[in-house]
DNA sequence: AACTCAATATTGATAGCATCGATGAACATT
DNA sequence: AATGTTCATCGATGCTATCAATATTGAGTT
């Protein structure tokens, strides 16, 4: 039994193909074929029905399938372990970023952080909470930038910032300041579902989903804020969005902002990422230069112990 | 890199002596040094101190380590996997079960639980529930038998079934029947520190700790249900006893025992093991034997959609 | 400083095994 | 029947894990 045995199993388990696998770990055919043979026959188990075209798992190929990929990937972590005792970062990094974070949060601070780790292939994504979760567990990304807290036991946070929401008004210029309870709640327009903000908005609100949509008489489901934002403009409504988004409006735009007096509504922001993650530094270096990024632009309020505030 | 490396690290990380090493892998010393560098080499981290006498980890190998623990043990697991899979039952099963249930649920199934896996060779110890928990999580025992629920993210747990208490009155004979209420707390004699029972025990008669004690002007550290009933017997005390551990007592015992009315006191008993636990039929069986043997004993009361009742 | 002992490293030989290219066997397609 | 595809098997080869023997190192000891 060795380790390669146990990458040619995997190999052969996605590719269903003795050579196009063989290829895959750089061996011949014969080669696979054989070792692949040892194996099953060293754990006494058939893994492939090899009289199916093409290859299948036999029902017990699949259980230890399952494990085998355990084991892989608790190799791997080792490498990557020593990696981090060398101070060498290399390999791929997959974050995934919630859509109402991504476009105004990547910007600030990705560049700078690639710079750090001029050896490691960094690949964003945007996805949803639900889906970022998901594959955190099935291990297919690395590192998820989320409106925490998340509550799983497979899943570790780092909380980062809190983000206040501010109140976008098309049409009329609302006061600088609003109380939160004064809020006109009628032609308030959302995100669309999947999205945690638009559920956070909604909680905020008090508000059953039909009330808040009921008021206007057609249904628009913007996918970005982006998207939620020219919605608003064109049909003078109106909307909650993060304060990241509104930073740097320009001054036109900036009149129709209103930011809350306190209690401030707010969303926590966290990094998450698999309990068995094991690249510490990574994680402390993005943690370290998004803070360093986003502290000068967010304002300085105390949000300590205190929870979404309700409006 | 290979498994054989692993084991030769975690040898010597254990014994700290190469020749020891080597003897426990069926190794010359020559081989498991020559390995060990190599795979030293390959990490590009120098894992062990060798300056130091006896050898020493490395603070770097002291993190790989760890890793390296976890691989061996998933390794461990894929041939565990694939002897259940083929219906052998093998090596060593290490069950810990707490004082106040291993002397009367033991011997009710563990002779024929064992008759069904005659190749395995099977370890009972006691322990409080503490240590059970721990040590399913460092992994040096395999099943624990407690008083669930636990709620630990890295524990599994499998309910088996409720045990009512029974109230024991020493010196008098208390009635038959008798109201959870109506019961008389002083004199009321408890296991010692560490035994959930005594927790139990003591939540159910919403009363502090020191209200109980206070009771008797001394004070008697039981250590187990036989220490705790002999000490009642002979100081007229009273307390409360599980079910399991009165059931067969003689007509004479078993006047000084009461029953409850509805809502009966009760605990609840379950298997725990580690959630990376991987011989699912050995648990399967061990489920299956101890309902089978304590299902007859027990007394018919539907406990279900109820808590722990206070008395 | 010379010696001794224990512990680890190194050396050179060997046997086992992973790997290869070539070929065979099974099966489907034409 | 001929051909192509796919996997298994065979014999050769080179690598490497392993061994026994020996060298080296280091910490006492005399």
């Amino acid at each position: 039994m060795n380790i390669h045995q146990f990458q040619y199993v995997l190999a052969l388990a996605e590719l269903r193909h003795f050579e196009k696998a063989a290829e895959k770990c750089f061996v011949t055919q014969s080669t696979l074929s054989t070792m692949i043979s040892k194996l099953e026959e060293e754990l006494g188990i058939p893994i492939f029905d090899r009289k199916k075209k093409p290859v299948a798992l036999t029902a017990e190929g699949a259980v230890l399938l399952e494990q085998l990929k355990i084991v892989q990937r608790e190799i791997e972590s080792l490498k990557e372990i020593s990696q981090e005792i060398k101070g060498e970062v290399k390999g791929r990094l997959i974050i995934s970023v919630i859509p109402t974070i991504a476009p105004f949060l990547l910007p600030l601070f990705l560049h700078r952080f690639a710079l750090q780790f001029p050896q490691l292939q960094i690949i964003v994504r945007e996805q949803t909470t639900g889906e970022i979760i998901r594959q955190l567990k099935s291990r297919d990304i690395d590192i998820g930038i989320v409106s925490t807290p998340i509550n799983d036991a497979e899943i570790e946070e780092q909380k980062l910032y809190h983000e206040p929401f501010v109140y976008y008004q098309a049409g009329k210029e609302p006061p600088k300041r609003i109380e939160a309870h004064e809020l006109d709640l009628s032609n308030l327009a959302l995100l669309e579902e999947g999205h945690c903000m638009r559920t956070q908005i909604i909680e905020l609100c008090n508000y059953h989903e039909n009330q808040l949509v009921n008021q206007l008489n057609f249904n628009f489901q913007a996918g970005s804020i982006d998207s939620l934002l020219r919605f608003v403009r064109g049909n003078g409504a109106s909307t909650l969005l993060p304060y990241l988004s509104v930073y740097d409006f320009p001054e036109e735009e900036a009149k129709h902002i209103s930011r809350f007096s306190d209690p401030v509504p707010f969303r926590e922001i966290g990094l998450v990422v698999h309990r068995h993650f094991v690249r510490k530094r990574i994680l402390h270096v993005l943690e370290e230069e998004i803070l360093k990024a986003v502290k000068p632009i967010l304002p300085n309020i105390d949000f300590s112990g205190k929870r979404l505030s309700p409006l």
